[in-house]
DNA sequence: GCGTTTTCGTGACCTCGGTCACAAGACGGT
DNA sequence: ACCGTCTTGTGACCGAGGTCACGAAAACGC
């Protein structure tokens, strides 16, 4: 099937080829049965909404492809992203548990399909699929670790350069390989300055600094990082 | 029964009559009947580690009466409490049923009592009562939400000052009578700093600064709010 | 191609809060 | 009452990083 922004989408999800790698896709069959007809598909382009913090929770999506950002915003306009989330992920779930105005804004930065399923479709999914109620509890339970890993960061870690290293190395581990010293860099500078909680300026200069320090290099959009060991020693020094 | 610490022991979940308040506690009469049978009791002085980060797992804590505290901390040992729990609280949840090292440092920084429930006693209790599963879920999510609140804490707000006011705020919130200005202060100087992610010598001057600006006053133990809508001002200033 | 908008780099300045140091209370044990 | 330990108050210093300002570079639209 095809669609706009160049990309496939995917209406069937026991055809769906990576459903066993994702917490909460990899279903007994009964279950993800079920779950193919309650859900419904659409593909989002770059930019756009999922939801916004403090609306009223409409349901969760379950990322497919692509990925989204997740953010949030004080009164005076200060933002800081909290999480880049990727496929596999269910976005909003915490809010549609306990039916509480969604925590943060997740705005798509890679296109790519989400399968939304409602609040009381899913509410219902859970009574009749025990199975998927535990899911729900340990995708939860991952959230939350991942909201504390957030807290320690924010809290433990005094300066921007070490934030800024910390960051730096996630990427690494998250990348192809899982050592691998090549990142794509698909954020901006003010992106990055979001989600380690600094100025645009300070994250520039940290570039500017880090590069200076041999310990990364930055060619086109391709961030090779060249001496991983002193960028741990600068994470816990 | 009488016991150690001048307090009294309850060893029958369902002769306790605050069952019905919390959130964890509150199952269907089958499911209390299971769970007094699979926790164990125990009373714990000021001070006590109910359990310390890093550990694997053993199970989980229902505290019953008493205060602890939930801190993590770095290597350089710097500090941060995340969050104070009251009876009722299940501390260690998501490290149990994720199977993870337990996120979080559990003291008690009020004598009092708490139930433990070993992993696998909790899991099949999980199993074998359905509502539990999703009891647990909401409990996770509430979880969640909490450490969400500090991540909003921590990031977006920028002064000592701002998270101090904040801070008081919230202690006149969860207070008596839901608006109390009189709050009993139980807290040293460096666990506030710990709290706010600043310092001792900080802290000790936003108190003088506050009681200058007729922001609050301090008698012995007790705290007084002296001009709340000044403290929210502050807040999201 | 070219104009517009977004993103990035860097210098100058200055404030806030962290660090160090030390003294004064508060509290508890004997 | 005396002494040791823990807690609190305050001054002096200083440096990291936020803010402002401006220009260069890159990306985008047509």
């Amino acid at each position: 099937m095809r669609a706009p922004y160049g990309l496939n989408i995917l209406d069937n999800c026991l055809a769906c080829p990576v459903r066993e790698e994702h917490l909460f896709c990899n279903l007994p069959l009964p279950a993800v049965q079920r779950l193919n007809d309650i859900k419904s598909t659409a593909l989002y382009p770059k930019s756009a909404m999922l939801f916004i913090e403090g609306q009223q929770p409409r349901g969760v999506f379950v990322l497919c492809t692509g990925k989204a950002k997740l953010s949030t915003c004080s009164s005076e306009g200060k933002t800081i992203i909290t999480q880049v989330s990727e496929a596999g992920d269910v976005l909003g779930l915490n809010a549609t548990i306990s039916n509480r105005p969604y925590e943060v804004t997740a705005e798509m930065i890679e296109a790519g399909q989400a399968n939304f399923i409602a609040r009381d479709a899913l509410l219902q999914f859970l009574k009749e699929y025990g199975e998927v109620a535990v899911r729900v509890a340990e995708q939860l339970s991952h959230n939350y670790y991942t909201a504390y890993e957030e807290i320690r960061t924010l809290g433990l870690t005094t300066s921007p350069g070490e934030k800024f290293a910390k960051l730096l190395l996630s990427w690494a581990a998250e990348g192809p390989g899982n050592g691998s010293h090549q990142v794509r860099l698909t954020f901006t500078h003010e992106e990055i300055a979001e989600m380690i909680g600094t100025t645009r300026e300070t994250v520039s200069r940290l570039f500017s600094e880090f590069k200076k320090k041999q310990l990364l290099q930055v060619k086109g959009a391709t961030l090779t990082i060249r001496n991983k060991p002193a960028l741990e020693k600068l994470v816990h020094s």
